[in-house]
DNA sequence: ACTGGACTATTGGCTAGGCCACTGATCCAT
DNA sequence: ATGGATCAGTGGCCTAGCCAATAGTCCAGT
């Protein structure tokens, strides 16, 4: 008796760990009882008994809720809480592959701007160069009807590259997945490649003037209209 | 009067715990051998045998690392990488560097001015009251004739929890180990608690009137005093 | 020839119980 | 008062073992 072959999405069952589950009830118990920063856990061996589980598992929770920044673990004295318990919401956003769009906006408003600021301040001639190649290779894109997303990507890593700046490359390139989602979405809407491609124009031509104040506000500007397709998304829903 | 405040630092003295280590040992193993994502860890018995540890204790750090995202692990299969050991390239990158300090400004400029924006926008009371508390506790701080760390890195958090972006607050903790470290440079100059504290009021009165123009110019303005000191030490160097 | 079930080796999940190391409070001798 | 010893409580880590999931193999039924 195995009706499971349904026609809908197999729905890879989520297995969860045990230690996931510990912690979810711990999270879950310290909000309930409002406990704040500084107050303490039970005893590994009592939390253990109570949750039912043993105090190698718990352990694997405290691990974890420790990685995450929620407790403290000190050995000899007890656990105590950091009072960064928001932790169990990210880590289901992230999970759950939540909406983030308007997380990925703002996020890219924060170090695209910056970024777009510095490019100017500290751009090469070179850089410049590589600048201007995206843009070509975008103009080109877009003549053949394509929607210009590997040249898209190209101009931002181009500008990031002119920022000078490892931290700020590095911690671009770690939302890079994310940006790519959003990018992707914003280009297929009709004409909005040519608009992209204005915009691109008007940070470069700040990044070549060396303008910060005015590569960070086109930046901005560039970043806003994204925002208004992914927003527009939002509300079809 | 306890004499404990006096000279050096106490160097707390970072106790590591044996998952840690063997998490990071495993990392580096991976990074050594050039694993990719969808690689497969050795078993956890082999595996524990070969690091001389428990395999209780080599669960742990797969805990560890599958929490930060950097493995998968798989109930009768085994444990695979995902291709994100991002977090500790970022700092690790970073860590190579010896004048890593401006970046770090940059970077802190660049996500910190726009989360006060936003907490300006999306902060709710009890965000308001977090901050206001973390103000009392760093005034209290001082007023000890401490340095108020603890308590300006209170402020932060609660400043980006008040954002309400959990996309913004991750990376954040990305880098929080090399803000940490500029941050306690910054507040053993003499003065510089106090100004901070001053810095700090203007960003939350701000974020009270929900002002966001006002809020991030205040954050910007206060990442800058901390640059400030941060470049004199460079050219110290 | 192909399907579907059973079997099996391998691997992770979790438990139980135990010993050791650290912390903090208390007490005592100085 | 000060400084050292003691002790109870707590986490750190280990050993040993059984259970459960996975993937590959083989075989019987069609």
């Amino acid at each position: 008796m195995t009706p499971k072959a349904s026609a809908e999405l197999p729905a890879p069952l989520a297995r969860t760990r045990l230690y996931e589950q510990v912690a979810e009830q711990i999270t879950t118990w310290i909000r309930q009882n409002g406990l704040k920063a500084g107050d303490r856990l039970p005893p590994e061996r009592e939390l253990a008994a109570r949750l039912g589980v043993s105090r190698a598992t718990l352990s694997q929770a405290l691990v974890a809720l420790e990685v995450v920044g929620v407790v403290v673990v000190r050995h000899g004295d007890g656990t105590v809480l950091t009072g960064k318990h928001s932790e169990s919401r990210i880590v289901e956003a992230i999970r759950a592959h939540a909406d983030r769009m308007p997380e990925i906006i703002d996020i890219r408003d924060a170090l695209e701007t910056k970024i777009a600021a510095l490019a100017a301040q500290r751009r090469t001639d070179d850089d410049l160069a590589a600048i201007d190649a995206s843009l070509d290779a975008m103009a080109a894109s877009i003549e053949h009807g394509d929607r210009g997303v590997d040249a898209d990507e190209q101009f931002h890593a181009a500008v990031t590259a002119a920022a000078h700046s490892d931290l700020l490359a590095q911690t671009m390139r770690e939302i890079a997945s994310l940006i790519r989602e959003s990018r992707i979405e914003s280009l297929s809407q009709p004409g909005r490649p040519r608009n992209s491609l204005t915009g691109h124009r008007a940070i470069a031509d700040a990044i070549r003037a060396r303008d910060p104040e005015a590569a960070a506000a086109a930046m901005h500007a560039h970043v806003e209209m994204v925002s208004d397709v992914a927003l527009l998304r939002e509300e079809e829903r």
